[in-house]
DNA sequence: GTGAAAGCGCTAACAT
DNA sequence: ATGTTAGCGCTTTCAC
C-alpha cells in the first residue's frame, strides 16, 4: 500500500474540515454548493481514493461478501458465481471468489480469511460434510451464510439446491423405459449430501420397477480430475456387466466416457450414459449427454438474496429452497441392445 | 459485521495490555509463557478473531492483490488464475478473482474497488487498449500491476505473454503444408494485442509462401458468446471459399465450427479449423482442434512473481517476457482436397 | 452549512 | 517481559 491522500489532506488543500469532505463523498448533510466545488476539485487533483478499509472499520461493515466453491473450472460453479455476482453488484455488494478445490482443510482458511477481513456473508458450496466444523467458526461470530447445492449435516442455514433424488430417478426411469436394467451408478464423495440424494434417487427408482440394488454396480469416486482408476474395467468384467451408467455429476460423465472409450466401447451403442449438468460448457462436441441440468444461474441469484436478507437482519428460520431439474434426452442413451430380465 | 470481541476484550479478560495480545497474535516481541497461554486462553474463550481491517489499516497494506480477467468462464483464464493463486498463497497473500466481461466500464469499476480496499497489486487480463484509462488510475496511486496475456498500448509494465505471432505463423504453415492457399481468418477484437498478433503472423505466414493476403477473408468477431452472426456464411458463399480458417482463439475455434456444421459443412473433411488454446476442458470431445497451447499455468505463477517483486520494492525498468506456445496437431486439420493455386 | 472531538481495532515506537 | 501513547483514515455526535 502506498502514501495515498487521504481525506484530511483533501481538506487542507480545499480549505475545509475533513468533515465536510466526508459529507461531499457520502452525498448526506447539507455542503455549499461552491464549497462542494472546491472538495471536488482537490479530490481530483491529489488523485484521493476513499479508504474503504478505513470506512468499514468505523462502519462496521465492509460490503463484502465471499463465494466458496469447491471447483473452480467446473462450469456449474461459474454459472452460480455469475448469478451471485450480479445480484450482489445490484445491491452495493463485492463478491470475493474463493476456490476451495474440495479441500476441507483449504475451505477453513478460506473461511478464516473471509473472517479476518470482515466479511459481511459468505454464500458456499461446502466441501463435503466435514466443512461442518468451518462453518461452525461463523456460528459464534454471528456471520450470516448460505449453503448452496449441498447441504451439510447438522448445519442450520438457509439453502439453495437442486431436487436430485427426483432427477436421479428420473434419469433412471428413462433408462429404464429404453429397457436397461442393469444400471450402474458413478456417485461422487458421499461425503456430499448432493451425491447421496442422487443416489437415494437412483435406489428409490430400481425399487420402483423392481429391479434388484447391486452394491457391486455402485462405483464411488472420490479421485480427483487428473487420477486414474479402474472402475469402468471393474465394472465391464463383472459377470452381468451394466448396460447403462447413471453418472452423479458432469465430470464423473466424462469420465466414464472416457474410461469406456479406452475399453472400445460405444456411447451409447454399448453402454448408455446419463448424467447431471452441462458437460461441455462451449458446446464443442453437439451436445451429447443426456443430462438432468440444474438452473445453476438462479442457484446464484436465490442465495444471493437470502444472504441479503440475512445480512439485513432477517432473523427466521433457515429455509431450504429445492429448485426443479431439466431433463433433457440426447444422444448419450438408446434403446438397450439385448433386453435382461433381472 | 457484528459485535465481535477485540484485542482489547481479549487483554482484559488475560489481565495484560492490549499490546501483549498483538504479540502473542503476531509471534514477536517477548511473551513470557505463562502470559502467552492465559492470552490464547482468553482469546479462544471470546471467538476471538483478529480484525484485518484495522491491521490493513495500520500496516498500510492488506496482503490481498486482485486478478481481472475478461472472462471468467474461459478455461484459458481459470488456469492463469490457479497458477496466480498458487503461487499467492505460498507468499501469503489473498486472491481476489474479478470478472470485467471484456467490458472496460466494468473493468474500471473493480480497479476502482481495488483502489478502494486496497489491494497492494493487481494482475490483469485487460479487456482491450482503452483499458489504458483505466490502468493510468492505478499510476498515480502507485500500484503495482501485471498484464496478463494482453499488451496495452501506451502502458508500461511488466508483461506476461505467448508468442502470439510466432504461433499463428506456424499455425498457417501447417495449414500450408497441408497444401491450403485459401485460409481465410477469425480473429477476436483487435482492440485486443494479442488478436492483432495472431492478425500479423497470418500475415506473415502467406507473405512468406507468397500467398496473396485477401481482405474478405479476414472476419473480426466482437460479439459475445452468444451472439449470432454470418461470417462463415459469408465466407463460404464468396466465389472462392476458403478451405481453411485460423480462429484467434479457443471460443472462436468452436464458433467456427458450429457454424460449418449448420452449414453442413465438415471439419477437417470441407473446411479445416486451427485455433489456439484447449476447448474443452473436460475433454468430452476426443481432443479434436489443431491448436496453439498457451502454458496458462505458467502464466500465472510468472505474473504473480513480477508482481510480488514490484509490491517488494522492485522499481527496475518493466520487463516482457514472451512464452512459446505448444503447437499440437490433431484431427481438425487435414490435406486440402482440392488443390488451388491463388 | 461547517467543524471539533472521540473512537472503530490495531501496531510501532518508546518507555519501564 | 509488559505497558503507554499516538496514529492509521474514516464517520458519528454534538456544537456552533
Amino acid at each position: 500500500m502506498t502514501e495515498m491522500a487521504n481525506i484530511t489532506d483533501v481538506a487542507k488543500l480545499a480549505n475545509v474540515s475533513a468533515m465536510t469532505v466526508s459529507r461531499v463523498l457520502n452525498g448526506k448533510g447539507y455542503v455549499k454548493e461552491e464549497t462542494r466545488r472546491r472538495v471536488l476539485k482537490a479530490m481530483e487533483k491529489l488523485h484521493y481514493v476513499p479508504n474503504e478499509l478505513a470506512r468499514s472499520l468505523v462502519l462496521q461493515q465492509s460490503q463484502m461478501i465471499a463465494l466458496i466453491v469447491p471447483d473452480i473450472t467446473n462450469p456449474f460453479y461459474t454459472t452460480v458465481a455469475r448469478g451471485i455476482e450480479d445480484m450482489a453488484r445490484k445491491n452495493n455488494y463485492q463478491v470475493i471468489l474463493c476456490n476451495s478445490d474440495e479441500n476441507v482443510d483449504k475451505e477453513r482458511e478460506y473461511i478464516e480469511m473471509c473472517l479476518r477481513i470482515r466479511v459481511d456473508g459468505i454464500a458456499i458450496a461446502a466441501a463435503g460434510d466435514a466443512s461442518k466444523k468451518n462453518l461452525q467458526l461463523l456460528k459464534p461470530l454471528d456471520i450470516p451464510f448460505v449453503l448452496i447445492d449441498r447441504r451439510v449435516e447438522g448445519t442450520q442455514a438457509d439453502v439453495v439446491l437442486g431436487d436430485s433424488v427426483e432427477a436421479a430417478q428420473s434419469l433412471v426411469e428413462h433408462l429404464i423405459g429404453l429397457r436397461h436394467r442393469r444400471i450402474a451408478m458413478f456417485t461422487g464423495s458421499l461425503q456430499s449430501s448432493t451425491s447421496r440424494d442422487r443416489v437415494a434417487g437412483y435406489r428409490k427408482a430400481l425399487e420402483k420397477h423392481g429391479i434388484l440394488y447391486r452394491e457391486e454396480y455402485v462405483k464411488e469416486n472420490t479421485y480427483t480430475r487428473n487420477s486414474e482408476n479402474s472402475d469402468i474395467q471393474d465394472l465391464m468384467t463383472l459377470p452381468e456387466p451394466p448396460t447403462a451408467i447413471l453418472a452423479a455429476n458432469n465430470i464423473l460423465a466424462v469420465k466414464a466416457f472416457q474410461q469406456l472409450k479406452k475399453l472400445q466401447l460405444q456411447v451409447p451403442g454399448d453402454v448408455s450414459i446419463v448424467g447431471f449438468d452441462e458437460v461441455d460448457p462451449m458446446n464443442v462436441a453437439e451436445p451429447f449427454f443426456t443430462s438432468a441440468i440444474q438452473p445453476a444461474y438462479t442457484f446464484g441469484t436465490l442465495s444471493m438474496q437470502f444472504l441479503l436478507e440475512r445480512i439485513e437482519g432477517n432473523d427466521s428460520s433457515p429455509r431450504t429452497i429445492v429448485l426443479k431439474l431439466e431433463m433433457v434426452i440426447r444422444n448419450s442413451t438408446q434403446t438397450v441392445k439385448v433386453p435382461q430380465d433381472n
